[in-house]
RNA sequence: GCCCGAGUGGCGGAAUUGGUAGACGCAGCGGACUCAAAAUCCGCCGCCGCAAGGUAUGCCGGUUCGAGUCCGGCCUCGGGCACCA
C-alpha cells in the first residue's frame, strides 16, 4: 500500500489528510483481510522551493527542507496512520541519493543514458535557466527579463528506446484508471507516417534535400509548402542573413513549452527557397521558417497541408497560401473556411490517388516513396528522450567527471555518494555548484589528472521514480535487496493525484525497467504499481492583493474573511478572489487540518474527509459538516458503551448462539450483513463516501433497535460489528467500542465480518408501476415472481385501475423484480 | 491550441450501469425533554400547486415502452502539455 509521497512544503494541508486517509483505510482494511501490509512514508525532499527559501529567507536549503519534514512527520503521527516509520526516508538524505548515482552509473554503464545538446529557457539578467512554471508571459519572473531559448549539452535518459514497450505494457495496467492510460498512450503518440526527402533549389550547400516527416502523406497534393524549425540546421545555415537571425532569434524568445508554442500567433519567415513536389517536379513549394515547428519530433521539418490541419490552414492564411482540399467527407468537391478538415472521407484534387479511402492513400503514398526511393513507411513516437539535468544546487549530483585528457569519465562507485557541499550562498544568480570555490574540482577517475565534477544535479523526478523499490529494504547498502525486493514488489495499491498520470507515472514504469536491466528489480517489477487510483484533488480560492509595485500577495484562507459579498483581510483591504485551484504553498489556498484535530480529534478529521465526496472527484475544501461529523462519532461511542453495560451482566445469555432471533432481532441482524456488504464494497470500490453511508444507516437502525434481552444478542453482534466496519476509517474509536465491547485482542486484528447471503435475501419486492413511462402506483410482490404473476398483480391493482382510467394497456412490459410499464 | 476528465436540490453527493431521480450526510424548519440553554431524541424538507397533478439531473436535438445513464452537437469548470512536484 502506497500513497506518492509528499514534498516536504512546510505544512500538510486538508489534502495531504485526504490523501493518507484513503490510503490507511485500504492498509487498515488489508490488515484486517489478513495480508502482511507494508505502508511506508517518506519525503520528495529536492526541488525548487528549498532554494526559493534559501534565495528569499536566507536560509540553507537544507534546514529549511528538513525543518519542514520534521513539522510534516509531526503533523502526520497524530492521524493514527498505519505506517512502518521505521523505513522512512527523504530523497535529499545521503544515504538515499547515494544509491540513486550509482543506480545512475549501471544505467550509464548500460547505455540508458546519453549527452546531448538541448534547449532551455534562459533569463539573460539572473543569469540562469528557468522552469518553464517560472516564465509568465515569456519574460522571468524574477527579473521580468525576456526568456530566451538557448542550447545547453544535457543528460539525458533514453526513454524514447522503450516507447513502444511502455506503451504496449499499458494494455497489461487493467487496474489503472482507463483515462491514465490513455493519457499515457497519447503522450507516448505512436503514429506511423512516410519520411521523405524534398529536393531544395536555392538553398546552402548541403541542403540540396529537405528531410521531412508527415502522417498524413494522403494529402500530399494540398501541400502549399514547407516549414523547417528555427533550430533546423537549415535555419541555422541561413543565419547569416540579418533577417532570418532576427527570426530565428524571436522564435527562441518563446517559451520552451508546448503550450506556448501552440497559442502563440502562427509565424513564418519565407526563406526564398523552394523545394519540387515529389510527384511533380515542376511543381514547387516555398520554404519558410516556422514557430510551431519543433526540432524535437520528426525531422524538425514539415510540408503543410491547409485543408487538413489547423496549424497549417493558420499558417496559410497568415501568409496568403492556397488551401486546396483533398479529402472530401462525401467524395465531392468541397472548400475550407476557418477549420481544417481531419476527418475520413474519400481523396480529391489529387491525380492518381482520387477515390481513395484515407488509409488506402496513405499505402500508396508510402509505397511509390519507396519504390522510387525517396522515402519510406516509419512509426514515430511523440515520446521525447528524458532531459535529468538541472543547473540547480538541491538535487542529486551527477556522479560524473570532466577530465581535460579523458572527456567525460563516471565517476568509481567507491568513491560515491558524491555529496553537496553544505558551504553554499545564492547571493549569486546561476547554480551554487558552479560557483563554490573548491567543490567541483576532482581528480579524474581514471587518469588521476586534475578534472572537473559535472554540476547538473537530477531532475527530481528521478527521486520519485525508484523510491517505492527503496522502500522494499530502506537501509541495504545497495539500492535494493534483491530478496526483500522480490518479496515486497510490486506496489498492489497505489495512490495518488491525477495530476501525475503521465510524467511521475511514465517516468517510473521507465525506470523500474532500466533497474531491472541494471540488476536492481527482478522481471516480475518492470511495471511498479500493480493497481493505481487517482484522488481527486482538494481545491480553495485563492486570495490575493496587490503591492504598490504590482506584485501578487497570495494569503491564506485563515487570513481572509468571506461573505457573498466578497473578501477582505481582518484589517479590511478587499482582497481579489481566484477560482478554486489546488491547494499549494505557493498560492497560499491551503488549510492546515491541525485545528480541527485539535478541536475533534483525528478520527473526526479522517471520517470526516472519507464522507460524502466521492475520492476521485474534486473538492472545494469547506470545514461546514466537522462538528457534525464529531456529534456522530459521540453517538456511536455511546451506543457501543450502552450496550456494552446493558448486555455485559447477561453476557453469557446474550452471546448464546443457540437462541433462535426473534423478529427486531433478526431484522437488526440483516442491518449489519447488509452493512457488511456495503462497506466492503465501498471500501473494495474506493467509494469511501458509500461506505461512510452506510454506516450512517446502520447506526441509525441500531440506535432505534428497541432494547431488552431478546434483542441483546443481535444488537451487542451489531455493535461489533459497527467497530470493526468503522475501524479503517475510524481506528481510534473503533478499538475503544471493540474493547468495551468485550472484543478479543485488537479490532484491527479481528477477522474482517463476511456478509451472510441469507441474511442478504429479501422475500418481497416493491415493483413500481410506470404508464407510458410515468410513475403511477406501486405493489409489492414476492421476489422472483414470474411475469404473468407481476402482471396478474398490477392489473388487480386499484392504484393502476385508477391510472389507466378503465383502458386496457396496450402492451405490458415485466422487468422482474425491477419496474412494470405499461403501454396505452 | 492539443490531450484527459467533470457538471444531479440551498450544499456534499446516491442511483444495483437503460428501470421509482434525490439513498446517506450537512444546512434549514417544526416538535419533545429543560426554569432556560446546551446536549440528546422525534418529525418535515427538489421546484410549482390547496389538491389532483405538473415539472426537474449544464444547454439543444435524437434513439427507446422507459434516458442522470446511450448517440450527435454545444456551454462551463478542472487537470496535463516534458525544468512545479
Amino acid at each position: 500500500m502506497l500513497e506518492m509521497f509528499p514534498y516536504p512544503s512546510g505544512r500538510i494541508h486538508i489534502g495531504h489528510t485526504r490523501n493518507y486517509t484513503m490510503g490507511d483505510v485500504i492498509a487498515r482494511y488489508k490488515l484486517s483481510k489478513g495480508f502482511n501490509v507494508l505502508h511506508p512514508m517518506g519525503f520528495d525532499a529536492f526541488g525548487m522551493p528549498a532554494e526559493n527559501a534559501a534565495i528569499e529567507k536566507g536560509v540553507h536549503p537544507g534546514t529549511w527542507t528538513y525543518e519542514n519534514i520534521r513539522v510534516m512527520r509531526e503533523q502526520m503521527k497524530p492521524m493514527g496512520f498505519s505506517i512502518d516509520w521505521s523505513r522512512e526516508f527523504a530523497t535529499c538524505d545521503v544515504e538515499y541519493y547515494a544509491h540513486q548515482q550509482a543506480l545512475f552509473l549501471d544505467m550509464l554503464a548500460a547505455g540508458l543514458v546519453y549527452r546531448k545538446a538541448a534547449i532551455v529557457n534562459w533569463d539573460p539578467v539572473d543569469m540562469t535557466v528557468l522552469a518553464n512554471e517560472q516564465v509568465i508571459d515569456g519574460r522571468g519572473w524574477r527579473s521580468g527579463a525576456e526568456v530566451e531559448q538557448r542550447e545547453l549539452v544535457q543528460w539525458f535518459f533514453r526513454i524514447s528506446d522503450m516507447a513502444e514497450e511502455l506503451l504496449a505494457a499499458i494494455d497489461g495496467l487493467d487496474k489503472w484508471p482507463e483515462k491514465v492510460r490513455a493519457m499515457q498512450r497519447n503522450w507516448i503518440g505512436r503514429s506511423e507516417g512516410l519520411q521523405f526527402r524534398f529536393e531544395t533549389l536555392g538553398a546552402p550547400p548541403g541542403h540540396e534535400t529537405l528531410e521531412v516527416y508527415t502522417t498524413r502523406p494522403d494529402t500530399l497534393f494540398g501541400a502549399s509548402f514547407a516549414a523547417i524549425a528555427a533550430d533546423h540546421p537549415l535555419a541555422r545555415a541561413l543565419e547569416d542573413d540579418p533577417a532570418v537571425a532576427a527570426f530565428t532569434a524571436e522564435c527562441r524568445r518563446m517559451g520552451t513549452s508546448e503550450e506556448a508554442r501552440e497559442t502563440a500567433e502562427k509565424k513564418g519567415f519565407d526563406t526564398g527557397i523552394r523545394v519540387r513536389h515529389p510527384f511533380d517536379p515542376s511543381w514547387e513549394l516555398p520554404v519558410y521558417i516556422a514557430n510551431f515547428i519543433l526540432m524535437d519530433y520528426g525531422t524538425g521539418a514539415i510540408f503543410g497541408c491547409p485543408a487538413h490541419d489547423q496549424r497549417d490552414l493558420d499558417f496559410a492564411r497568415a501568409y496568403g497560401l492556397p488551401v486546396v482540399p483533398v479529402v472530401s467527407p462525401a467524395g465531392e468537391d468541397f472548400s475550407v473556411d476557418a477549420e481544417a478538415y481531419v476527418g475520413p472521407g474519400r481523396l480529391i484534387n489529387s491525380r492518381f490517388l482520387d477515390g481513395m479511402e484515407v488509409a488506402q492513400a496513405i499505402r500508396e503514398v508510402i509505397r511509390r516513396a519507396e519504390d522510387g526511393g525517396w522515402g519510406t513507411g516509419v512509426v514515430r513516437y511523440r515520446l521525447r528522450d528524458w532531459g535529468i539535468s538541472r543547473q540547480r544546487y538541491w538535487g542529486c549530483p551527477i556522479p560524473v567527471v570532466h577530465c581535460p585528457a579523458c572527456g567525460v569519465v563516471p565517476e568509481k562507485k567507491e568513491n560515491l555518494p558524491v555529496r553537496l557541499p553544505e558551504d553554499v550562498s545564492f547571493d549569486k544568480p546561476g547554480n551554487p555548484l558552479d560557483h563554490h570555490p573548491t567543490w567541483s574540482r576532482t581528480t579524474c577517475p581514471r587518469c588521476g589528472s586534475h578534472a572537473r565534477r559535472e554540476t547538473d544535479t537530477m531532475d527530481t523526478f528521478v527521486d520519485s521514480s525508484w523510491y517505492f523499490a527503496r522502500f522494499t529494504s530502506p537501509h541495504a547498502p545497495t539500492p535494493t535487496d534483491p530478496d526483500e525486493a522480490a518479496y515486497w514488489m510490486n506496489v498492489d495499491q497505489y495512490i495518488g493525484g491525477v495530476e501525475h498520470a503521465i510524467l511521475h507515472l511514465l517516468y517510473s514504469r521507465f525506470f523500474a525497467r532500466a533497474m531491472h536491466r541494471t540488476g536492481h528489480l527482478p522481471e516480475t517489477a518492470i511495471e511498479p504499481f500493480d493497481a493505481l487510483f487517482t484522488q481527486g484533488m482538494v481545491v480553495h480560492e485563492t486570495y490575493a492583493t496587490r503591492t504598490p509595485e504590482g506584485r501578487t500577495l497570495w494569503h491564506l484562507p485563515g487570513d481572509v474573511v468571506r461573505d457573498e459579498a466578497g473578501a477582505r483581510l481582518a484589517e479590511g483591504t478587499l482582497v481579489e478572489i481566484g477560482s478554486p485551484i489546488k491547494m499549494s504553498k505557493s498560492k497560499k489556498n491551503v488549510v492546515d487540518p491541525e485545528p480541527i484535530i485539535a478541536r475533534f480529534g483525528a478520527d473526526t478529521a479522517r471520517w470526516f474527509v472519507m464522507s460524502d465526496s466521492p475520492p476521485e472527484r474534486d473538492v472545494e475544501w469547506t470545514a461546514a459538516g466537522a462538528e457534525a461529523a464529531h456529534r456522530h462519532l459521540g453517538r456511536v461511542w455511546r451506543l457501543a458503551r450502552d450496550i456494552a453495560s446493558e448486555t455485559a451482566a447477561g453476557a453469557r445469555s446474550a452471546d448464546d448462539p443457540g437462541q433462535r432471533p426473534g423478529e427486531e432481532a433478526l431484522a437488526l441482524l440483516k442491518a449489519a450483513h447488509r452493512a457488511i456488504r456495503d462497506v466492503t464494497e465501498g471500501i473494495e470500490g474506493f467509494a469511501f463516501n458509500k461506505a461512510v453511508a452506510g454506516l450512517y444507516a446502520f447506526t441509525n437502525i441500531l440506535a432505534r433497535a428497541p432494547a431488552g434481552p431478546e434483542t441483546a444478542a443481535a444488537r451487542r453482534f451489531a455493535a461489533r460489528t459497527l467497530a470493526q466496519l468503522m475501524q479503517p476509517m475510524t481506528p481510534h474509536l473503533a478499538e475503544e467500542a471493540w474493547a468495551m465491547l468485550g472484543g478479543e485482542g485488537l479490532c484491527v486484528s479481528a477477522p474482517w465480518p463476511e456478509a451472510d447471503p441469507h441474511m442478504l435475501a429479501e422475500e418481497s419486492v416493491t415493483l413500481p408501476v410506470q404508464v407510458n413511462g410515468k410513475r403511477r402506483a406501486e405493489i409489492v410482490v414476492p421476489r422472483g415472481a414470474d411475469r404473468a404473476a407481476v402482471e396478474a398483480a398490477v392489473l388487480a391493482d386499484a392504484g393502476v385501475q385508477r391510472a389507466l382510467g378503465g383502458g386496457s394497456p396496450r402492451k405490458v412490459i415485466v422487468v422482474p423484480d425491477r419496474i412494470v410499464n405499461l403501454v396505452l
